[in-house]
DNA sequence: AAGAGGCCCTGATAGC
DNA sequence: TGCTATCAGGGCCTCT
């Protein structure tokens, strides 16, 4: 599911639903997330407020007062519910909080609040919840991440210097965290198109001027899915349980056989596997 | 050292 | 209806 985007839409309604509040309980149904849920885990956030929530790439990070985190990665198929509790049923427990198409399965870790609770869902399981006990530790844990898209730190000599050399393709590049971060499987190929390179392309012919496109075209389509409420395919949801609207904006994102949506472009768009992930191009105008 | 490939896991869908 | 195979938006580990 979540990339830079949704993960930013996410971090978005919980900070505007927690921000301040105090972690009344804990409750962990199945600690076998990609990481092992520790068993010091719920005494560690009960009690502590939450002072904010940050994101970095596709973490979310909660901050307690207490200067410590807890990272939130969604994995594949990762979400989160907020859900509030419900005052006329307050003395049966059945329905304790109003909870409209509320997933049953796979509900992992509830974190209760005094008048909600956030539940976190997550069918595949690859994604995880990890406390990181100070700031050093946290800027440790992403030390080896590339920039996201959208700091200044991802400019052209950066990618550049970064790219001499190099063999591998761009597609692969956008997909690679340890070069720049936040960039997933659909935006990869979102990206390459309104650049107008081929995912296949090595990364050391590609030329000054296509490295100033990614730059752009990077920010572009990250912004744009955001302010779009991220892209809905399969399993993606807010808070709330509502879709987002960018997939309804995808240029080539399975397209495939379809006509290219670019002005006056006669191509169709192809799909190929590019080191086992689907991957999304025109025929014609990223040649 | 860089890069390709496998693997973690469940669910939806397609084909027989 | 019910099998099996394939594919999913991520990231880490291992092998060459």
């Amino acid at each position: 599911m979540p990339e830079l985007p949704e993960v930013e839409i996410v971090r978005q309604s919980l900070l505007k639903k927690i921000k301040q509040k105090k972690v009344k309980n804990v409750l962990v149904r199945n600690r076998n997330l990609r990481l092992k849920i520790p068993l010091y885990f719920v005494g560690f956030i009960k009690g502590q407020k939450i002072i904010d929530v940050k994101r970095f790439s596709k973490y979310i990070i909660f901050c307690f007062s207490n200067f410590s985190y807890c990272l939130l990665h969604l994995g594949m198929s990762g979400t989160i519910h907020i859900v509030n509790k419900c005052k006329k049923n307050l003395f049966t427990n059945a329905s304790f909080y109003s909870s409209p198409k509320l997933p049953k399965k796979h509900n992992h870790v509830e974190i209760i609040f005094k008048d909600l609770k956030v539940i976190y869902n997550d069918p595949r399981r690859f994604g995880f919840f990890q406390i990181i006990k100070n700031s050093k530790l946290l800027k440790k844990r992403f030390v080896r991440l590339g920039p996201e898209p959208f700091q200044s730190e991802f400019n052209l000599d950066y990618i550049r210097s970064f790219f001499i050399g190099k063999k591998k393709n761009i597609k692969n590049f956008l997909l690679d965290q340890n070069f720049v971060s936040g960039i997933g499987n659909i935006y990869a190929s979102e990206i390459l198109f309104l650049s107008k390179i081929n995912p296949q392309k090595k990364a050391h012919l590609i030329k000054e001027n296509d490295c100033k496109k990614i730059i752009i075209n990077a920010k572009k389509v990250l912004f744009r899915a955001i302010k779009k409420g991220g892209s809905s395919i399969r399993d993606f949801k807010n808070t709330l349980g509502k879709e987002g609207n960018f997939q309804k904006d995808f240029n080539v994102y399975e397209r495939n056989g379809l006509r290219c949506k670019r002005f006056g472009c006669k191509g169709i768009i192809q799909k190929k596997f590019i080191s086992n992930r689907s991957t999304y191009f025109c025929n014609i105008c990223q040649l």
